[in-house]
DNA sequence: CATGAATGAGAATTCATTCAT
DNA sequence: AATGAATGAATTCTCATTCAT
């Protein structure tokens, strides 16, 4: 093989964390039936037999994705904003914070929190525990709001809108930066772009879309 | 095959849409690469090769399935309040018109609409030409709002979360109604959840999260 | 392909014979875990894919095997002899058709009545059924030899030496026969060999070692 | 790994020991190809590496169990009986002592006499090569049974349908202690049925099935 | 002695598609 | 319009073995 005097002990060390972050970004941009694990072995510059040696098959690193992404969301929202600090206050810091981890963690974001029906029970129970430990950590703030934590449609419009409206121009941002030839309707990615779309969005969660166009409280 | 006896003329001319809804709604189900052809022939009751003769293929499925839905859903666009109702009741009407779209055809909404990425470009042309007819005809009701049609981030906002969070909620319920097993957060789909939904969305995008929860306009 | 040309409706329409003879003769020679699915379709000269096709994969050519073997044998036991023949006469005829039957279906019952342990619970269910039911159609001989039924040791002394010493002698004419290189301790097949080897048997089981040496019936 | 510090030197020399052990047991249950080296060193609670470093490979442990296993047999054999003894005694010490060594050696036994072919030539001369090295050994009692030792038929049914019914006996019995849920025709396994066992089965093959049933020499 | 990592070939199975009838 | 058979490539995964440490 051609690798082998390019070969170093860190790289050799790295072969587990190249195929993880190979397979989340392949998954974020054709979806996890969408790639084979001889594409995501290729990438990583790994031979296939490695990724059921560390993750014991496909699911295992799907599996892997979902826990490591919403560990460390989880971990985010945790002290966001102090406990008594004024809901405005609350709502941006959290936004922002939604934002800023999709920045850091886009394609692992992506697939962690990607509704792609799959069918495996396994994966299923994994999401679902997730969502109710991240519903447990954030019913402090839902107080805040005001919000009925029992009427489950008023939570999903309360908990839902937020992280997908940030998932969905993730989305267009991700596949237009890697998959050539994708038209995203996001033309640049300069670095104002983030607070201005989490200010927006704050506002809208607040004001409503008032609050998006004119960019400030409705009065 | 046993049912050779028991077919008639209409079950064979209905070949065509029964291989249609079947994928629909496994598609909306597993996602367009969780299933295969075998298994849309099988559940459609028709021999594979005819999957072929009728749709060229399981891509031509695909794109039958995202021309039709978006066509209903623009048709359904069309007209959903006169150009001269005051915003708050355009929201309205809009917001219920979409919510009554995905009821109707939840599966087909589910898969036309989703973001699931297809790697085939016909397709993601399709995509995004149907975003921008949308777009066009949705141009006056964004002027209303007075929206920036020339800021990308701000119709981000404008345009997304609406649909977004409506196929946020009817994801769980298909997959409650369909996947056995599946812990939808919703636990009744009772008749009149939908309008609940709807007039929440609609506060919620008028107003933000405080019309949400009081379900009334704030003051 | 090359054999396009060749290929004929006859020859199409026996790929599954094809298929299910090449599997037992490999089976036979090389133990069901000895032989890959690849191996048999080469040999049977059909797509490995229709080995799926027509069983549903490998086991399933394994049970099929299973199944025809011993429906094959029970139906020769059936009518081997009259229920009112002596019982000298019974065994020799038994032994007889035995031997006859591994002579017309050598391949078939090595591999069908092979001990070779199978993990799959289906087939461990399907040999203890078949010889649940053998044991059944024999009881009338069994009764005639004046057999408890119910003294398992007893019995696996009366069931079991005369097929597996038949068994045994096949495997190593198969192998002699087949397996280019084997060394068996039969010399020459000759048509005299397996009336001499019945007759033998049937002494043995009548009259004990005496009746093998001796080739008569001891006084 | 987590017994690094309960490791004792007893253990660690134990190691090839352990190797040879599970690999008996696992071929005696699932046939040489039906089981993985992974599976072997995982039981043995031993780094695969191991395996090649004591054994060359699967093959060769293949080839100590059946070296091992006859050499024993053999050794056995030497001295069952005083050579001037009565046949009916040889033949009763005889049986006693096969019977005898398989329950010491269940395992070892079935796999090393296991009839399963197996390709590689090596396997194949090493049993034959103790085929006839048993022989030899046995020539004498041949000789006091009157056989004509250059006759194979007559051979074949004096030297195999003895050990070959023991065989077939314990294969059920380990089948039935080592395979949960495996259905033996052995229902309990008490400290006498051995002795019945070979006791009936000397009968048998002194004075054929008629030995069997009545338990004694038919006059 | 012992280990974890790595390899390349091969395992069974499934894929979308095609084609003669 | 419809079928069953067939294809070749691709799927996930496992194999026995090797090697540097």
């Amino acid at each position: 093989m051609e690798d082998k005097e390019t070969k170093n002990p860190k790289e050799a060390k790295e072969a587990k964390q190249r195929i993880f972050d190979t397979a989340v970004s392949l998954f974020a941009l054709k979806g996890y039936h969408g790639v084979g694990t001889r594409e995501i072995a290729k990438s990583a510059r790994v031979n296939i037999a490695m990724i059921h040696y560390y993750f014991e098959g496909k699911l295992g690193i799907l599996k892997t994705i979902v826990n490591e992404c919403h560990e460390k969301y989880l971990q985010m929202l945790t002290g966001i904003a102090p406990p008594d600090s004024p809901v405005e206050e609350h709502v941006r810091k959290l936004v922002h914070g939604i934002v800023e981890f999709f920045r850091e963690n886009t394609a692992l974001s992506l697939v962690g929190f990607a509704t792609n029906p799959i069918d495996d029970p396994e994966v299923i129970a994994l999401r679902t525990e997730w969502y109710e430990r991240i519903g447990q950590a954030m019913k402090p703030f839902y107080d805040k709001l005001g919000a009925n934590t029992a009427d489950t449609i008023q939570m999903s419009l309360i908990r839902r809108p937020l992280i997908f409206t940030v998932m969905n121009l993730f989305e267009s941002i991700y596949a237009k930066e890697q998959a050539p030839g994708y038209k995203s309707f996001i033309k640049e990615v300069d670095d104002n772009l983030y607070n201005r779309f989490a200010d927006s969005l704050t506002n809208l969660y607040l004001y409503g879309y008032k609050g998006v166009i004119n960019k400030e409280k409705p009065t």
